[in-house]
DNA sequence: ATAACAAACTAACATACGTTAGCGACAAAT
DNA sequence: ATTTGTCGCTAACGTATGTTAGTTTGTTAT
């Protein structure tokens, strides 16, 4: 009998929770089946139900996981003494961060929610509006203090994240510039922007 | 018996296309059954087949349709004489009107261009690369005009296009700003960068 | 060695899905 | 008025999916 692999500290369920963000990531989660699943873990689909609910409670799992992350995060941030500016690139390289280092679940909590169900959901897309409102917060802040120029705020917000987002085709491409190179890069363009300073 | 409705010059099949367009949005390819766009187009399931081959093939005509109107455009570009950096701005305002006035289609095939099936994936997923390396020259001739700030054109690429595609949270948001706004709050953010000018 | 528990297996169910076959109803052309 | 072709309907098929029940195997503790 084929048992699932488990390294010291982690638990089946956890194995098979990041081999879910992979299989996720790479089919969505309504192509994904229980069978894929089962056998990218190396075991029978029913047997997953040893350690897991559902389905969905995986994708659970996945969102949540990332949605408290970065809860966490803006928290530290908005409470540090640093001008505005400033704890916008510290949250855009969080951002860049997680999701070089966390891909698979970032993008899947990013691309994949919709799948979530009541009350799951609504709790999910109201820390996604807060995330942002308190985000777009801090760069109002900014503006008010003239170390930013003045724009919509929401708007910037929307840019970043999605910007951010896009990490996803730099995962897949052949020729991958450094991790470093990609974070300078991104904030190069996203703060600075295109024109050359004069 | 209920006939799906058309206005003049509107094949049936055009209809259903649309209204896939909008399902697919929202429930993404895999989770949209034929009998719920059955249901939104005022028909029975099998009836669908009276005008379309598969549900597959409602894919192709969205994935393609929208890629064959990015790559006119971009031919269109090309051939102007005028700087770089003006051509840059032209794809961009381009890309933020498809995403505003052409929202389903575009977004869905961005998002769900993974489930087309060979030959056309591959397809779809070359026409995808070649745009972007396209796009990417011109970045680099601004570059090396002095027009554009010395960046990785690839990463710069990716942003845009990843940053437009954000729009779509803009489509859902309760307090919109107006799509002009929209546009060139986008533009001087993305052109400009957040820090202002001195 | 044996009891007790965790974790795998096989078999199966109910449901949902894409799609086909065949028939009837309406519209347009003769 | 009759024919012809378009378009919609009902019924159904085959397959895939999430999940449950019940059983067996392997591991751990006494």
């Amino acid at each position: 009998m084929a048992r699932i692999k488990t390294d010291n500290n982690v638990s089946r369920k956890e194995v098979i929770v990041a081999k879910a963000a992979i299989l996720f990531r790479e089919k969505g989660f309504k192509a994904a089946s229980m069978r894929d699943l089962a056998e990218s873990v190396g075991v029978e689909a029913a047997s997953l139900y040893n350690h897991i609910k559902s389905k969905t409670e995986l994708l659970h799992e996945l969102c949540f996981g990332v949605a408290n992350r970065f809860m966490q995060r803006i928290e530290e941030v908005e409470q540090e003494k640093i001008p505005a500016a400033e704890k916008v690139e510290k949250l855009l390289r969080f951002h860049i961060n997680e999701m070089v280092h966390h891909y698979e679940e970032v993008y899947v909590s990013d691309r994949e929610w919709k799948h979530l169900s009541d009350p799951y959901l609504s709790n999910f897309q109201n820390q996604r509006r807060i995330y942002r409102k308190r985000f777009a917060a801090i760069i109002e802040t900014g503006i008010r203090a003239n170390e930013i120029e003045p724009i919509d705020a929401p708007t910037a917000v929307l840019i970043f994240l999605h910007a951010i987002s896009g990490i996803e085709s730099w995962h897949r491409s052949k020729q991958k510039i450094s991790a470093e190179a990609l974070e300078n890069n991104m904030i190069t363009i996203l703060v600075d922007g295109l024109y050359p300073r004069k």
